[in-house]
Order: C-alpha cells, then structure tokens, then sequence
RNA sequence: GGUCCCGUGGUGCAGUUUGGAGUGCACGCCGGCCUGUCAAGCCGGAGGUCGCGGGUUCAAAUCCCGUCGGGACCGCCA
C-alpha cells in the first residue's frame, strides 16, 4: 500500500516516486490551484504538494503517490527532519474521512483537558507525544527482556486468576459461574507463583506482569500497573541487585544512551534520618538536621524530650509570606505532626545571625545558638523545626521537604538509590503486642539480628531484614527481598505475627507444603515498567505512558468502564445486589 | 475516610475579588478570495443549559448551600 513512510524522506529520495499513507496533519490552502498537505504517519511528518481541485480536511487518510523533489530556494523548513524534500505532482486517494479532532493534535494538546483526550484517546495517541511514550515503553520492555534474557532468566506466565489472600492491597474479585459463591481474586503480583518456580526448578524466573491492586489511585499508580518480577534460585541480595542494575541500565541505555554507572545505596534508617522518606529524592539537599541534642535539656515543653528535626529553606525568608507559614503549618498538621515551627533567619549586629520565630521566648539563647549552627543557617533563610517521635518527625519534615524544594520531574537528571536494611517490622500492635510486617511475611530477617526476635518491642522493631527497594527520583519503583525458605524459621515469624498453623495453612498452604519439598534458598524483585517510563521520558504521570488508562476515581471516559451487567449475568454468577448506600 | 484546586461555544483562556443584557481574545469549524506556504494569509459567518440542582437578590457565570465530573496530595498501596 505505501512505499516509504513520511518521516524518512530525505534528499537522497529525490527524484524516486514514492507512496506514502498517513493523516492530514495541516494543509495550507491558495486556491483551486494549489495546497500544501503535511501528512502524518507515525515516523513524522512529509509535505506534500496537491495541484489543482481537491477536498481535503483535516485528519482525512489519504494514500498520496507522487516524486520527491527539493524544496525550491528559500522555502526549506528547517523544523520538519523531511523540510528539505516535499513531495510533488500528487495523486490524492481518500482512504478515509474524517469529522475535525476534538482538540488540537499539536503540542497544544498538552493543555487540553484529560478527560477529553482519554475519552478519544485513539485521536490522542495519534500525536507525536503520545507515539514517542508507546514506542519507548516498547522498547523498554524490549530492553527489560533481553537483558534477563541475556542473564540465564526464563520467562514464565502465571496465572491471572487466583486465590484471593487478605493480606496487602484490597483484592479485584471475580466470581465464578462453576462455583457461585466463590470468587478469584486478580493478582497484586505473582508473589507465590515466582518462589513455586523456585522450588519447582526454573532457577532463575522473570515476567513483565500486569499486576491489579484496588487501591485509591494517584499520579504514579493506576489499579492495573506492569512489574519486572524476577526471582533467583541460590542466591542473595548481592545477587539480585547486580541482575536488577543490569536490566534498568538496559532500559536506561535503550531511552536515553547513557551508561547507569553505580547505583549507591543507603540503608532505611539513613533514609529516614536524612530525607524523612523510605524513598528519598536525592535530587535536592535540604536534609533533614538532628537537633535533639541542642534541646536535650530544654525548658521548652514541646520539644522535651522528643526527637526534633529542622530542614532549611536557603534564601527564601523574603518570598515566604506569614499567609504561607500558616499554610505549611496547617499542612504540617495534617500530615500528623502536633505542630511547625518556623525561624526566619535574620543577621545579627555581631555579625552572627538571630532566629525570628513566635517560639523563640520559650527557647534560651545557647539553644537558638545551637540551632543556627547545627543548620548552618545564614540571613535570608527559613528554618522550620518538627519535634515529635522519631518516625512522625522524620515522615512530616519528608513531606515539607518535597513540598518546598522538589524540582520538576525534567530536572536533576536520574538518580537511582537502593535503599536498604527495611525493618522487618513495621510497628507493633498496642492491643495484641503482636508486629506489623513491613513487606510480607516471607522476609528473611537479617543474619545478625535474629536474636533480636526474642526480645520485647523495642528489640523487635529494631531487626532489619534482607528487604531492599529500588528508588528514582523520589519514587518508589519497586522492592525485593530475601525470603525464608526454611520451615523453622518461617514457622518462628508466623509464631511472632500470631499466624496460626490453620491461618498459615488456609492463607499459604501451597506454598508452606511446596517448601516441604525441598526449597532452594531464593531472592526476587519486581519494579514497576510503568513508573520507570514515565520517569525516564520526564512525565509526571503514568497515565502519559499507558494507551488506555483510567482517571483518578478509576473510571474510563473512553469505554465508560466500569459499567452494570445485566440481571442474567448476575444470576448465572449467584450474586445478587444491594440496594446502593446512603 | 480527609484536605486543596479546577469546571465559561469543539479546544485553550479572560471575565468571578467588588452581582447589572452571554461581553471578549486566540485556535478550530463553515463559506468566499488567494500559485510557495509551513501553527499560511485576508474577508465574512455559525457555534453557549457559564457542569447540574437549590437558595439569597429587583437582578447571579459572579455570593451562599448541595451535588456531579476532573486533577494534586494525606490516609491507603503487606
């Protein structure tokens, strides 16, 4: 049907008759007797020029047949790779016709409305933009499997309907038609699947998996997302590192050419302290500065005796307003924290500095001193102090952080950071005594801290494990750890959760009896394809790199997903529906 | 579950603070003119439930209440 596409024209063609296939991306009427058509195709875009009476619209497929000649003197388009050909003495055919777009197809289309480009999202993917996301997400999942390809892993398909779990996010349910009653759940990963791999023999497992989790959704997580899963057989957290690096550096070198280098790490603890986040953007500094020790024996009731952190806004006293302080201190206070203090930095006469804030007649002079060193802080800064408990000061601070001092997503360039030693335990349950898992209960503990496992709170919340995460940019993509494959040891952190053996049983039975078989000591990871696209394309949004997403509320404008079924459906299923809540 | 922002011809906006006739801008669309344009140009035209409902008022795009839709975030996402 087409000989070339319309954005490989080059002077090398001219002469050649060519046919080309595409939209009528603009045309430039002057008369019967001639119009310029810039025609479309996903390789970019050609002019073509169109003699005599015709009529075409905008957005029309046509099949142009005609000769590549040079762009007469002075009429070269730089801007276009094909400006310097145009395509002559045309022969129009109309594919197709076609009513005016909805919105501009342009970059001016990057103000429109999303809800009306989703809703003719086929219109949408038509634009430059939307053609470069898909085609790199393509060849980042390209990228993705040759290199575990190239490393010995085998790419295998687990199932997507499975049993539900109740542990981790909120199930997508599917009821079945042979057993009304019961229900599949939709996978939130191939978790159990990829260590039955293990145990069954595949050594090394990996899948570019649709995951779904039916969880609010946001810029960076949509309920259906693709994940990188990987798991090794005979191997540790070095091991899996060193396969993960390379997969992502393959993926970094197919978008934009260059090397990933190293990948530092840090371990959560440091994470916390210095960025009050488990997924620090190390973009920006604005580090989090420990001043507990300064208010160590404080008269100031509401910094006695709790861990009190301070970040620095550098030059920003003058462009912060006392309406904006406020701001930021309601905002602290709803991300938890009792309270913000704030400190304008101002020069003293000495030629030291002096801390402006409302609590400053509660503090003595040495602490206010003490403040201004530790924070290295000169005039025209901000201070803003949090006290609290450790992780409540920490994660508040994190987020005034991000919200004062993180660059646009284009900027800084890809920092990726493994973070590593995750708690093995989240929090422990005031009521039961019993602790919260931070990852999943298959975590292996670290080697050094298993006598911690014994000991009370304290001690318990204290044990790291061998769980890592993947950072970009201030953006999770994605985590792995070591899991337990020995009975005993799994049987000792179901004891400490206060799983029992039929609980166990009935949640992971398969895999608890699989292991009895013999496991072989395993590792995995999986990130997210979708958060590692966006990032390295300098989008903002996932949605800006899935053909066919859904909007916030979880909603399709395009398919008008999701919709009722009918009576006959829900009878076939067994279901029955209830009067809608109030 | 919560906080905040947005909603005005097909698209993007101004108008909302301080109520006074659907007033305006750009693009697109339709018609006409135009033989070297390139986000073509010139002339003319059509196109509106100011998201929806209620209230206040002589009078509401504008003020108030509710609601729907979209977005950002907190919680949530083992």
């Amino acid at each position: 049907m087409r000989s070339h596409l319309c954005g490989e024209l080059r002077p090398d063609h001219v002469g050649e008759r060519v046919t080309v296939c595409g939209w009528a991306a603009r045309r430039r009427e002057h008369g019967e007797h001639l119009a310029f058509v810039d025609l479309r195709d996903h390789t970019g875009l050609v002019q073509c020029v169109v003699d005599g009476a015709h009529d075409l619209r905008g957005e029309y497929v046509l099949r142009i047949t005609g000769t590549v000649r040079p762009r007469p003197e002075g009429t070269t388009n730089p801007a276009l790779a094909t400006g310097e050909v145009e395509i002559g003495e045309c022969e129009v055919e109309v594919l197709a016709e076609a009513e005016p777009p909805p919105f501009p197809l342009d970059d001016r289309a990057d103000d429109v409305d999303e809800t009306v480009r989703l809703r003719h999202r086929y219109v949408d993917l038509r634009r430059a933009a939307m053609q470069r996301n898909l085609r790199t997400r393509a060849a980042v999942n390209s990228a993705l499997r040759r290199a575990m390809d190239d490393q010995g892993f085998v790419e295998v398909e687990t199932p997507l309907l499975i049993a539900s779990t109740p542990e981790g996010a909120r199930d997508f349910v599917v009821p079945s038609r042979h057993r009304p009653g019961t229900f599949y759940a939709l996978p939130q990963s191939p978790q159990l699947f990829k260590q039955l791999c293990m145990v069954g023999g595949v050594d090394r497992y990996y899948q570019i998996a649709r995951c779904l989790r039916d969880e609010d959704l946001r810029a960076d997580r949509q309920f259906e997302f693709s994940q990188l899963d990987a798991e090794m057989s005979f191997a540790g957290q070095e091991d899996v590192l060193a396969c993960i690096e390379a997969a992502v550096g393959a993926a970094v070198v197919a978008v934009t050419g260059e090397q990933l280098g190293e990948v530092p790490r840090m371990t959560w603890r440091e994470a916390m302290d210095r960025y009050g986040s488990d997924k620090p953007d190390v973009r920006f500094g604005m580090e989090l500065v420990d001043l507990s020790e300064a208010f160590a024996a404080t008269g100031f009731n509401a910094f006695a005796g709790a861990t009190v952190k301070g970040i620095r806004h550098a030059g920003a006293s003058e462009a912060t307003s006392r309406n904006r302080l406020d701001d930021l201190t309601d905002r602290a206070k709803r991300w938890g924290a009792k309270g913000l203090v704030w400190m304008r930095v101002e020069a003293a006469d000495d030629g030291g500095v002096t801390l402006a804030s409302p609590i400053a007649k509660f503090l003595s002079a040495e602490e206010l001193a003490e403040v201004a060193r530790r924070m290295e802080a000169e005039p025209g800064d901000v201070l803003y102090l949090v006290a609290d408990e450790w992780a409540r000061t920490a994660h508040v601070l994190g987020l005034l952080r991000l919200e004062l001092g993180r660059p646009p997503v284009t900027e800084g360039g890809l920092r990726f950071l493994w973070v590593v030693d995750f708690p093995l335990f989240e929090s422990v349950d005031e009521a039961t005594g019993r602790p919260v898992p931070a990852h999943h209960p298959f975590t292996m503990p670290h080697a050094e801290d298993v006598a911690l496992l014994d000991g009370g709170a304290e001690d318990l919340l204290s044990v790291r494990s061998q769980a890592y995460d993947l950072v970009l940019n201030g953006w999770e993509l994605g985590s792995g750890s070591v899991r337990i494959h020995r009975p005993d040891v799994q049987q000792r952190i179901f004891d400490l959760l206060g799983i029992g053996e039929e609980e166990a049983q009935a949640k992971f039975g398969f895999l608890l009896d699989a292991f009895r078989y013999g496991a072989p000591p395993h590792a995995g990871f999986a990130f997210g394809v979708d958060r590692l696209v966006a990032l390295l394309l300098g989008e903002e949004n996932i949605r800006e790199v899935i053909a066919f997403p859904k909007t916030q509320s979880g909603t399709d404008p395009l398919t008008s997903a999701p919709t009722a079924i009918d009576a006959t459906q829900l009878e076939e299923l067994g279901l029955r529906l209830l009067p809608p809540r109030t």
